[in-house]
Formats: structure tokens, sequence, C-alpha cells
DNA sequence: ATAAAAACTTACAAAAAGTAACTCTTAAAT
DNA sequence: ATTTAAGAGTTACTTTTTGTAAGTTTTTAT
């Protein structure tokens, strides 16, 4: 029987919520908008709202407001979030080596 | 504007999908038993068995049938699930870097 | 035949995600 | 002064996923 890490847990918990990966790897290139994300990456604007906020709460994610018009608000990364880059980076290699073009199409079910 | 990279995409949603980082650092300490799994982990049978199906079928976890009395199932990991390893292991790092024993506590809420 | 252990399933309620239309703020143009 | 437009969300509502607990199946020792 194995014990389980709070902190690992807790990591987990954060990272493997939904979209979460692709909008890491999308501020990984760089600061964005929100609407640049919202083009980029196949998620609604009611769940990036959702994430960005909670990225936020977590400290892993800045939002800057540019008082301009139209007004401007650029999202990035902080140090806490730099940090990730390295799982991003594990899985993009581990999807070059056993993610074939093939299964690229299929839907992932469990049945 | 970037590009998504459809293996990273597809990857990524295995991955992230909820329970599965768990369930594969669990794996990674040697094969288990379902009941155990249930043990250990703060997952219900029913989505084990859904998750379990669904990384055998993505070719991740094998199933080892013995039959004795009672039947013992035996699960593990694949060359392709040991591939994770480096992303579990990331995210071990980073969570005793980043995250804090205060944080632990906290429920991951987005308002 | 009966019983018992492990490994699931089923049924149903609760929470999260998907979708599309709508609001809010600010300033530039008329 | 009013209208317009752009970016950044929010709301209302439907569909999927999850959570929970009780029930089922399979195998073989007695």
């Amino acid at each position: 029987m194995s014990e389980l890490c709070p902190r690992f847990e807790k990591a987990m918990e954060i990272v493997s919520k939904r979209w979460v990966g692709l909008i890491l790897s999308e501020l990984l290139n760089g600061k964005k908008r929100f609407s640049e994300m919202e083009t980029d990456l196949p998620i609604s604007g009611r769940l990036l709202s959702d994430r960005l906020k909670m990225l936020e709460k977590e400290g892993i994610v800045e939002r800057n407001i540019y008082s301009e018009f139209p007004v401007r608000i650029e999202y990035s990364l902080t140090e806490k979030g730099e940090g990730l880059k390295p799982v991003i980076n594990e899985i993009q290699n581990w999807s070059d080596v056993w993610i074939t073009p093939e299964e690229v199409q299929d839907q992932i079910t469990e049945k």
C-alpha cells in the first residue's frame, strides 16, 4: 500500500484540470491576450475565463491590464508557472515517441 | 498565433483526464490490483474501472488475469505507460518546489 | 449445492463542461 | 451629446462527466 503525497496530489489536481495543459503550453510561448488564446485553443470563452481565474488564484498566471482603447489585457506566466515548463516538455516528448498519426483522430472513450 | 500539435493535444487529453495522473503514479511503483488502487487512491470503483479500460485501450496499461481462488487481476504499465514516468516525475518536482503545505488544504476553485 | 472474496456494474443524483447570445467599459467618430 | 466599435468577459441553458452506494458476476474451496 503506497501513500499519496498531498503536495503531489494538489499539483496533479491543478495541472490535470481540463484545458490547463493547453493554456500553459500557449503561455510558455510568451504572453497572450484573451482573444488570442480563444482563437488558438479549442476552448470556449466561458471555460477560458474560469481557468485563467483559477490559475491566477494559484499564482501560476498573471493578469496585466493596459488602459488603452480598447482596453488590452495580457496574461503571462509567473515564475511558478514557468516552473511547469519541464512538465509540458515531457508530455511533448512522450507524444512525439508514442502517439502515432493514426490514433490522433480517435476519440478517447473507455467503453 | 501558434499552432497546436495534434499529437501533443491527444497526449494532453489522455494524461490530463481526471485521476489518470494518480493511477499512473500508483502503477509506476509496480503492478497493482483493482482493490489496492481503490484503497490507495481517492477514486471510486466506477471511475477506476472506466479509467483502466481507457488506459488499456490506449495501450498504456496491461490487464493480467490469474485464475485462482478468488480470481486475481493485476494491472501494470506497458512500455508506452512507463514512458510517462518523466512526466509524473516532473510534476512531483514542481510540487516539491512550488506547493506549500498551507495551500495543500485549499480547494481549487475559479471564483 | 453453498458460500465467500475480488472485481466490477448499475442506477440515479450532483457537478462540470459546451454553446451561443448578451453585457460592460472606454473612447473615437459623427 | 449620441452612436459605434472592439476587447473581454458573463449569463442562461443543455449535455456530459462524476460521485455514491447498492447490486451482480465469476471462480473454487468446502
